[in-house]
DNA sequence: TCGGTATTCTTACGTCGTAAATACGGCGCT
DNA sequence: AGCGCCGTATTTACGACGTAAGAATACCGA
């Protein structure tokens, strides 16, 4: 007889539902259907708390952000940089299906804007010039989302040769592709990810 | 009387079509009934030349890699990869709702496996171990093609700031927002773009 | 208990991707 | 010229989608 009283829906529980059913199911199924009878309810009753599917996709990007990590304050401006963008990485991991809509539909809530204030003031106190700060802050985020998305989804023009190995390529015709089958085969991609931030950071602390 | 012969359909003519469509319209309105009718035809014909419409927007990545200018051997590795990558930017400035597609869904055509060989080879004629060849590829790749993402989309994390003037925003809480406020309405995007270029490519030559 | 408000459900519409069956048009034969 | 073949185009149909409109229900303070 104790049946679980149902929750009420909210617009938090609904984006979190949503979330965890992209993680498990793909972007692709999403559905407001689908979504609804997870949460078991029927697909209109999710507009109550989510004016269409287009604010739904955004609140799941809210939610994505809202796990990263920031790290503390305290810890000397390159170290501090390079903590979050390795806990922005990190997200990709943690929801590959979903973190592709970060990238495609960029956060416009305070929560987004107050990371980008937290990071200038870092790079300021730092002792970069504003302008400076801004293009490091592009710089090094345009390059975090870019590899993050090329490892969730394969990295772009390096397909097959990596994925199915080189052998079928002909020794001939590609012959560096080729040289890097062996390598290719298990690339340590924290290695290669912190080979990138290095570079960048690096590059930074020159113009100090 | 004279009516224009109505041209066969094929796949390189459905594609291009269905760039030019998106391009016009954006990538959420391309249907296969709309695209059909585009070309004076009906949704299912397009079907005896792509297998489904997955196939289509592989498609449609496979032309606009076809239109990346790639530059020639003979200038020199360091400006023939600049070139290459600006090119590469280039894309998205031409086809803005095309150009995701690039990212979300990376080709797997010889085409584009000719590419990394081609990119390769630059790489390591200049002189790069294959280990660091690769990492520099990718390195720099990610960083075009996040930039590039984001210079479309907006900038992720940078939003409302850049859009509608930092003025709605209180200057005690965002002050590192405000400070740029002014910079921020007219970014010299390619001074941006180059910045980050230059940051990598000075790092990867100190590791020649 | 009542009344109103906020939430949920039902029904309906137009659009989507695409399977299946049908019709068509141009070709090589005889 | 007539016939049949085969690849292309069309018709029709199905189930799923996002969501507008309205009806039903649940919840809450008086």
């Amino acid at each position: 007889m104790a049946v679980v009283k149902r929750q009420p829906l909210s617009r938090q529980r609904i984006l979190e539902a949503a979330v965890r059913f992209v993680d498990r199911e793909g972007l692709e199924a999403l559905s407001m259907r689908k979504l609804g009878s997870e949460l078991g309810v029927e697909a209109m009753s999710l507009y109550n708390h989510v004016s269409n599917k287009g604010a739904l996709l955004d609140g799941m990007v809210e939610v994505l952000l809202g796990e990263l990590e920031v790290p503390p304050e305290d810890e000397g401006w390159e170290r501090r940089i390079r903590e979050a963008y390795r806990a922005f990485r990190r997200l990709a991991h943690e929801h590959p299906n979903v973190f592709p809509l970060l990238v495609v539909r960029p956060p416009d809530t305070m929560d987004g804007i107050w990371l980008v204030e937290e990071f200038l003031k870092t790079l300021r106190e730092a002792g970069f010039d504003p302008q400076t700060a801004l293009y490091a802050f592009r710089a090094l985020s345009s390059y975090a989302s870019g590899y993050a998305m090329a490892e969730i989804r394969g990295f772009a023009m390096e397909p097959a040769a990596a994925r199915a190995g080189a052998g079928t390529l002909s020794v001939d015709d590609f012959p560096h592709i080729h040289e890097l089958d062996a390598p290719l085969r298990d690339v340590d991609h924290d290695a290669e990810f912190e080979f990138g931030l290095d570079l960048i950071l690096a590059g930074l602390k020159e113009r100090l």
